[in-house]
RNA sequence: GCCGAGUUAGCUCAGUGGUAGAGCAACCGCCUUGUAAGCGGUAGGUCGUGGGUUCAAUCCCCACACUCGGCUCCA
């Protein structure tokens, strides 16, 4: 038998009898890589073990504790999902089932209309466990058209996504179930159980087992919320048990973090019923917090050269109708209120406004760029299912500014508000950004190419001259103009969404806005949309979870408590209480009708940054004992040094 | 808006076709406390709202509101 040569990642080659496969490539490196692959590339090309390699193919094994491995874990665990689901509720209909990020789902149809409860997917699971335990192998074929309709017969997805195949269509989803080309490839694990699917996937069942069925939701095919709701179960899978199990204990950590918990636990905010969805009311604490964050963000705005305007939260619709929000948002505005001279409308966003302010008198071009700054509060009838906590409101206050410039000035201006952003941004303990770049929907927007292009092009250049890097997001802009969104990532690695910058040709040209350029002739500026929290009720939301309520000192909604171990030491706690709210500190006192220990706790739960104790040796010496939040407590410290630590922690965490 | 699950004391949650319970919190006592829950007592609920079935509904049915998990959407 002729010898084969293939090139390992690392350089090496191996010399292997023709007609290997994969899992012979890895026997040969070694008995522990043969059992930990899973799946492997051939010429980067993801392949199945059983792959047979070629003279002169790079080849790499892929094991199931990198990422790509645990894709391979999840996509094969959905088709034993599948499988599962198919045997236990006869008559059921399968449709996709893709590895997403930790886990995996698929979707079902069940017959009568039946939806899965929660008993259902303890039983899916348990028969999950013993296809596992059968030890089954996922054997690829590949098959033509009418080979897999008539092996998917009385599958109706299944055969919708094959004709997909034959009119040229698939893509997406549908990619991942059937590859791309003229055949189709199948995996079969059973006489009865077959599924369209690209592959690879691990060699049999029992590499599989680490995982476990979450919920169970709604899901429409294809996306389309006119076509048919599915019945879909989600699940996660992991290389070992420990690695599931840190999954697990990662989502309980998450779950701890929910701001809609802490904002209840800390006394923040709510959510009356009586006030109506997704309308959130600020108890004191929450509003110190915020009114802290407010007041930064005028401060960066006053001296980033912003003027301060307000408006109104009510319109006439004649205004809606010039900016076009009426013609590509009526949908997502709140009603039309009807008032004897006209129809009044909630303002869903603050730019119509700005504009006329804009207008109200002749602009020169000395004034710009001019950069019109308001905390405005808009309404966005947000559908009844989308609502979620502080995060998807309808109400809600943007950090708003429509700056107006001349073209010229564009790329600069982008350039710098770059490194606004970050810089306010940092100020609240966000590290990551990523940025992304929505561009043009031609079915949803407004304006010429022409434009279009240009506002692009500056985005574009903007990033490139600021040096970062960026996505596109094709198709994703607002109907106005493109934009850049400004990613951060949390103190759990967690994604949002916060801050946006958007170019828009639009909006002057529907306002008919003008300045007087240094030629005497009028000519139209170009408007820049851009907020930097986006919502102050989204960016507080997402700042309780980054610090999981434990605000940093300078925001915090009581900075100081004081306790006096006993009744005695009550008047000396005032002192000290008096002596730090004259410093401007946010304090107060715990009186000692509870144990030491009780009254420490609850300012433990609570999450105050400082907890000072005072008893006898500090009413002799000036001091006081300090328990700082996630520190070591330190005995006799003298109330002028605490104060002077207190002024350097607010600051620090502050400043520019 | 769609699919599913929920809504019981301020909070977290038990519970039953015969008008309700715990822990924490609150309040009142006792304790006089030195770094994460001292002890005892009291009070607190039209069981989300409105209809219906029933001798009887917090429980079963319907509608609505709100919440949660997804889907769709997000200027």
């Amino acid at each position: 038998m002729s010898q084969i040569s293939v090139l390992l990642p690392d350089g090496s080659s191996r010399s292997l009898p023709a007609g290997s496969t994969l899992l012979a490539v890895a026997a040969s490196i070694g008995p522990r890589l043969a059992k930990a692959a899973i799946t492997g590339t051939i010429n980067g090309a993801e392949a199945d073990l059983s792959s047979t390699v070629s003279d002169g193919d790079s080849v790499a094994l892929v094991t199931a504790d990198s990422e790509a491995g645990r894709h391979v874990l999840r996509h094969s665990t959905a088709h034993v999902l599948a499988q599962a689901v198919l045997q236990l509720f006869p008559g059921a209909h399968f449709s996709i089932g893709p590895a997403i990020e930790d886990g995996f789902y698929y979707d079902f149809a069940l017959p009568g209309g039946r939806t899965f409860s929660e008993e259902d997917l303890s039983a899916i699971e348990a028969r999950m466990r013993d296809i596992v335990a059968a030890d089954q192998p996922f054997i690829r074929s590949e098959v033509d058209v009418d080979q897999a309709l008539s092996l998917f017969a009385g599958q109706p997805y299944k055969c919708e996504i094959i004709e997909r195949v034959r009119g040229g269509a698939a893509d997406g989803a549908d990619a991942v179930e059937v590859g791309g080309g003229d055949t189709i490839s199948v995996y079969r694990n059973s006489d009865d159980f077959v599924d369209l699917c690209r592959g690879p996937h691990v060699p049999s069942t029992n590499k599989l087992g680490h995982f476990a069925l979450m919920k169970v939701a709604g899901a429409y095919w294809r996306g389309n919320e006119k076509g048919p709701m599915l019945q879909r179960i989600y699940g996660t899978a992991w290389e070992s048990a420990l690695a599931l199990k840190e999954h697990l204990t990662r989502l309980e950590e998450a779950a701890k973090r929910d701001h809609r918990r802490l904002a209840t636990e800390l006394d923040l905010l709510s959510f009356p019923t009586e006030l109506g969805g997704g309308l959130a009311v600020w108890h004191p604490k929450g509003a110190i917090v915020r009114k802290l964050m407010e007041d930064y963000s005028r401060l960066r705005h006053q001296q980033g050269d912003y003027q301060f305007v307000y408006t109104p939260h009510l319109a006439n619709a004649n205004l809606f109708d010039t900016s076009g929000h009426l013609g590509w948002y009526a949908d997502g505005m709140y009603p039309p209120m009807e008032m004897d001279n006209g129809v009044y409308y909630m303002k869903p966003m603050n730019c119509p406004m700005h504009c006329l302010i804009f207008r109200s008198r002749q602009r020169s071009y000395r004034e710009l760029p001019l950069r019109l700054f308001e905390l405005g509060t808009v309404y966005r009838y947000e559908r009844a299912g989308t609502l979620h906590g502080l995060l998807r409101i309808r109400g809600f206050t943007q950090d708003d500014s429509h700056i107006y410039c001349t073209e010229e000035q564009l790329s600069d201006e982008i350039t710098s508000l770059l490194d606004f952003v970050i810089s306010v941004l940092r100020r609240f303990g966000f590290e990551d950004f990523e940025f992304n770049l929505s561009t043009r929907d031609p079915q949803k927007s407004a304006g010429s190419d022409e434009i279009w292009d240009k506002a692009t092009v500056a985005l574009r250049e903007a990033m490139n001259r600021h040096g970062v890097e960026y996505k596109v997001k094709e198709g994703d802009a607002a109907f106005y103009g493109p934009k850049i969104d400004i990613d951060v990532r949390d103190a759990i690695g967690r994604k949002w969404q916060l801050s946006t910058i958007q170019c828009d040709f639009n909006l002057p040209e529907r306002f008919e806005l003008e300045y007087v350029g240094s030629d005497s002739q009028r000519h139209r500026p170009i408007m820049l949309h851009r907020a930097l929290f986006g919502s102050v009720e989204r960016f507080f939301g997402v700042l309780l979870e980054h610090y999981a309520g434990a605000f940093p000192t300078w925001l915090a909604p009581v900075q100081v408590r004081v306790l006096p171990v006993a009744a005695s030491h009550e008047q000396y706690a005032d002192e000290v209480v008096e002596r730090l709210v004259a410093g401007g500190y946010r304090v107060d006192k715990s009186a000692a009708d509870d144990q030491l220990g009780k009254r420490i706790r609850t300012a433990k739960v609570e999450k105050i940054p400082y907890v000072l104790v005072v008893g006898d040796d500090d009413v002799a010496a000036g001091t006081v004992g300090v328990n700082p939040r996630g520190g070591e407590v330190e005995r006799g410290v003298s109330v002028d040094d605490f104060i002077q630590r207190l002024a350097s922690d607010v600051a620090a965490a502050s400043q520019d």
